[in-house]
DNA sequence: ATCTCCATGTAACTCGTTACATGATTTT
DNA sequence: AAAATCATGTAACGAGTTACATGGAGAT
């Protein structure tokens, strides 16, 4: 029974326990969290959440409490079941199916050889300055989490896995950034004076 | 005019126009690439490049030409315009809209600690396979890239672009395999006897 | 004989994004 | 007074995946 329903969760449904898993919230909590803090690496709207968490009540992996809220509808209150636990557990255990790694900078390389230097280093300067900036932040966060010990923690603490994603974050956008510099380098000697 | 088809075009366009820029060929033959070369960053289906290419012709982005083929509809080979050398060349140069970076194998890992440190490792063994198989073809591609002189080509060679990427690649599934094997000592330093 | 490769399409469905719609409380 | 934040939902559309459908040529 638990295996049928794990089968057909599509991938927002874990990312919902996975949150849940750490702390209830609210449908617009999770819809803030999958703007930033894993948002990074999975993000998601409100319109494709709210029925997301409908669709796992009725598998009875979450449960809600509805309070009477500011807006015109009750505020639901959603924490994740020993069922959600199970499943969530189950679908971490399982190989991650890969799809299309789907690289618009990249593409966009691929293809620089048709437009002019300018244009392309104008490319590559955006992105170096949007990865400078997550890189900022990301080291900001790793910071705070040393400080509290997530470094040492055991890997059944979820400090120790928010630690062990934003370590690999950070190293994603610092190898990003070095190939955006190396890149931009080397287009900038072969097409001197477009600066 | 030109504009206007451009704002338009999905991602997948510009990834078939940044193939025929470099060659003509059929639809077949653009699947093919777009599962393993270009694949790597942008992935699609014949199912979804068919349907695409006939609305690159009717924008008049890409020309086809028939032939009877050994299948029961002929053969039609595709190759690039003028107008559509300048839409792509145009992209190029637009900033990347960055839409949601997903990653499976780090939402589970952000949710690993709710699993048993014995399926976390497993997860952990298989990709570090993944990326260490997908780096050896890389740094093949790359010794043979080299060797035709790629590296120094200028940027406006399109088997520079082809080492400027590769060379990305290559960077991601060394990051990637570093992190995998540094968190799988860690998981299985705490939990002995689960190798 | 069967399998793989070449070659093209459509249909059904799921996933994801943008836009529409509502309304109270808190901050500026 | 206006704007941001909290809070929930639906509708329409676009992008992506899987499955259906066909059939010749060459290799095993």
């Amino acid at each position: 029974v638990t295996a049928a329903s794990a089968e057909t969760l599509p991938t927002l449904g874990y990312a919902l326990l996975a949150l849940l898993a750490r702390q209830p919230g609210t449908g617009y909590d999770l819809a803030r969290q999958l703007k930033d803090p894993i948002g990074l690496f999975w993000e998601a709207g409100h319109s494709q959440i709210y029925p997301q968490l409908g669709r796992l009540e009725e598998l009875r992996l979450v449960r809600s409490r509805s309070a009477r809220g500011r807006g015109p509808r009750p505020t639901k209150t959603y924490a994740i079941t020993l069922r959600g636990v199970a499943a969530l557990r189950a679908w971490v255990g399982q190989p991650v199916r890969r799809r299309g790694g789907r690289d618009e900078l990249l593409l966009k390389v691929y293809a620089s050889w048709v437009a002019e230097p300018a244009a392309t280093l104008q490319l590559l300067r955006e992105a170096e300055a949007h990865h400078a900036a997550q890189l900022a932040t990301y080291l900001a966060r790793r910071a705070a989490a040393q400080a509290a010990g997530a470094a040492d923690a055991p890997p059944s603490d979820p400090r120790f896995t928010d630690y062990a994603t934003l370590r690999r974050g950070i190293g994603h956008e610092r190898g990003r950034l070095a190939w955006c510099r190396w890149l931009a380098r080397r287009v900038a000697r072969a097409a001197p004076g477009s600066a």
